[in-house]
DNA sequence: TTGCCAAGTCTTATATACTGGACTAGACTC
DNA sequence: GAGTCTAGTCCAGTATATAAGACTTGGCAA
């Protein structure tokens, strides 16, 4: 009954494509969150080691990885930084979209964030902590499964249940408490968020936070990126109404940026 | 007489590897300085039409590309932003090099800029310009080699004859001129800057400008980055004095943030 | 309509990238 | 000095990624 099935790019054989080992060795490096041992690469990866040690030389000489200290360090290099550097360039909604989240939490004292989505994963691009004591940060950089979280509903609101499905791998399909994801109530979710401004917590990752968050939507008219204030529960309603107020006002700012895009200007 | 031979990466028959031409797409995708028609890329790159469509299609799933518009506008991901990003927090010489330019520029109201070293090439990491009425700005991101420079000098102050040998492609081996570079000498000039704090430009590249350069050094004691002011050629002396000093001390703060490394402390 | 061009997809063959595994170099122990 | 372990290099075979080129699709013009 159900031909859905979440494509991933799987290895079908014995052999694996280079550049498939390249992505897993990127991806490896990110979650890993700093340099790793290039002699530990291979079996974090379930790769040959001539492959690893074959594909490391190739992309530190071109300079997207780096290899330092003696004992064989590998992480990204100044290459990679350049490229990222361009991707910024060319999308002034995320470059704006960081000076924003740290306008608005110099003014409100509040925790905010910039988030975005890669596939079926809500990225923290990134993050203001807010001057409360008690600070709630997320890793900058950390991805979260998007049915985990209010902005990453806004993110899929403009998709169709058949886009929605093909961007969701297995391991974004279950809950952080381990239950499955109903596809269609959550397809019927993120389409109520349509058009709305704002979307609030439905508290699925902790019980005392919650979260504000306003779409950012891009020439195209799909939702590219989220703004959001991470809040206590209890804050007072009042305050509420104000950051609410505040972060609308900021998504429209960015929104309209997308405006300005010269290839739709006619 | 020379066996000396510069070893870029080179096809070597009709089939070329797949990361190869991934490089070369990125590499190109940077050059262009913003998005590239999908359909241009085969013949931009001398790749076959099957094997770049099938790349890119690769490289988009992943997101490290990004394709837009319905005219296929390829260009950077933010997957390559995030990798950027994590390069940078890594790397906080190279954050920090950045704000002390946009300390310096504002202080002093000169063009600043910092730059850093991949392969034969120097690369305008970040730049801010002064308040003078004539900017004399560079891109950011723009790639020049190395021996046109007083800055990319300190750069290899610290690398062996063999190893200058090894970096400098084909192409980074001609002055603005067209004049042939003469390794020799010219590795002789970088050894003479060796320990220097300061070095200043040689006028290879414009006969207005003139260019002050303090090398920044890493944990392991070699030229990893400069920092530098771009100056009219007829700058006061007594300015000039007291920008070579703010130099000297930037670059001191910086090259000392490399000691708190933790690798290293040990 | 018909013809044309450009953009993108699909299929098949073969040159070679990836792999396995043997090998070397060095560090550390006993 | 022999033994052991880890890190890295090298080599040859074959599963398969790349490449060539035919094919489809869509837009535009006559």
């Amino acid at each position: 009954m159900d031909g859905r099935v979440a494509k991933t790019r799987v290895a079908r054989g014995p052999r694996e494509r280079g550049i498939d080992r390249v992505l897993k060795l990127f991806s490896f490096l990110q979650a890993n969150g700093g340099p790793a041992r290039l002699a530990e690469l291979p079996q974090a990866l379930a790769a040959p080691k001539s492959t690893i040690y074959d594909l490391v030389n190739i992309l530190v000489e071109s300079g997207l990885l780096e290899l330092r200290g003696k004992d064989g360090q590998v992480y990204f290099g100044k290459l990679m930084h350049l490229y990222g550097a361009s991707y910024l360039r060319a999308n002034d909604i995320m470059a704006r979209g960081r000076e924003m989240v740290d306008g608005l939490a110099k003014e409100t004292g509040e925790t905010s964030e910039f988030c975005t989505r890669l596939r079926g994963k809500q990225v923290i691009v990134h993050a203001r902590p807010g001057s409360r004591p008690l600070r709630i940060s997320s890793e900058i950089g950390s991805q979260i499964p998007i049915p985990w979280t209010a902005s990453g509903r806004l993110m899929l609101s403009h998709m169709s249940l058949a886009e929605i499905d093909a961007i969701l791998d297995p391991e974004d399909r279950r809950m952080p408490n381990g239950a499955p994801v109903d596809l269609d109530a959550f397809v019927a979710e993120c389409h109520a968020c349509r058009d709305r401004p704002i979307a609030r917590t439905i508290g699925t990752i902790n019980s005392f936070t919650q979260c504000l968050a306003a779409p950012i939507i891009n020439h195209s008219g799909s939702v590219e990126a989220t703004i959001c204030f991470v809040l206590p529960i209890d804050i007072p309603e009042e305050k509420k109404n104000d950051l609410e107020a505040r972060l609308i006002e900021a998504s429209k700012t960015l929104s309209l940026a997308g405006l300005k895009d010269p290839s739709e200007a006619g």
